[in-house]
DNA sequence: TCCAACTAAGTTGTGTACAACTCAGTTGCG
DNA sequence: CGCAACTGAGTTGTACACAACTTAGTTGGA
């Protein structure tokens, strides 16, 4: 397919993406979670007790994703959701011991990625600096279309 | 949240992966597409008359989630689904008077996404190069895997 | 020739994404 | 104070992705 360099650009990012997170899929596959699971018990590991609006920010999801994914976690029994009382409105993530023994499970992953990945210190670091701007790039872009 | 920095990298490529579609979803809205769709569109456009197994492999999709978007281009309009006489299983797309008239709609948005990437076109080749890598080395790791 | 193995497409079910909406709770201002 | 505007979370509906399965059609080898 002989798409205009753009497009390509875009496929590739697209391409990638989907790639990496199957791989993710199969490493992920015995602790029953999924990347975006996965991104949220990270998101908990480095800091616990997180509200829902925290989350999302962080992850750029909102509450029509989130909301779903931390159930299905809590039923998982990884997660307790925890109505903030000074608050009524607001909701915490926290891990319960069966979440927080799962860290340990998932400390093989980030290795066997990079690796995966075929890409040394550097070249990691040049691909993250650059995969940030286009994004900081783009969504500027699309903020000045509305 | 501070990652692995192989993490970081696949946030990072998520991050812009999902910016880049959101600004092809507000270029796309008034066509009535969505980026998987503008994508078997341009796959026609650059050659009718397509199996589905060939779009499969062009863009890596299964049947899983083409059968139903060819149904919504078909449901659109846009194309033709076309059942081969010398093979009754395949089904070729063919695009519709309406889905070759698309075409010249379209043609504003790559460079669009070009300006939004903020990216020369050195900086788009290269992107382009570390991407279609990294999409081959993380699938190779995933082939040997199974 | 015949049928077992294979193949193309479609179906079903689960889990994101995301828009659009609801609902309960909070806040700021006249 | 009172209430309109706002906010956090959840719900609903649509459209991918993808695994697992079904179905119909094809093919190759005993």
């Amino acid at each position: 397919m002989s798409l205009r360099l753009d497009d390509q650009v875009c496929f590739g990012l697209y391409s990638a993406s989907r790639a990496v997170t199957a791989l993710y899929r199969a490493l992920l596959e015995d602790m029953d979670l999924t990347y975006p699971q996965y991104l949220v018990m990270l998101a908990l590991w480095e800091q616990d007790n997180r509200l829902v609006k925290e989350l999302g920010s962080e992850l750029s999801l909102d509450s029509g994703t989130l909301s779903p994914l931390l159930k299905r976690l809590a039923a998982a029994g990884l997660i307790e959701r925890v109505r903030q009382t000074d608050d009524e409105r607001a909701v915490r993530a926290a891990l319960t011991d069966k979440g927080k023994a799962l860290c340990e499970r998932a400390e093989r992953i980030p290795g066997i990625i990079g690796e995966a990945m075929g890409l040394d210190g550097d070249g990691l670091a040049r691909m993250r600096t650059d995969l940030d701007r286009l994004t900081a790039s783009v969504n500027a872009y699309r903020e000045s279309l509305a």
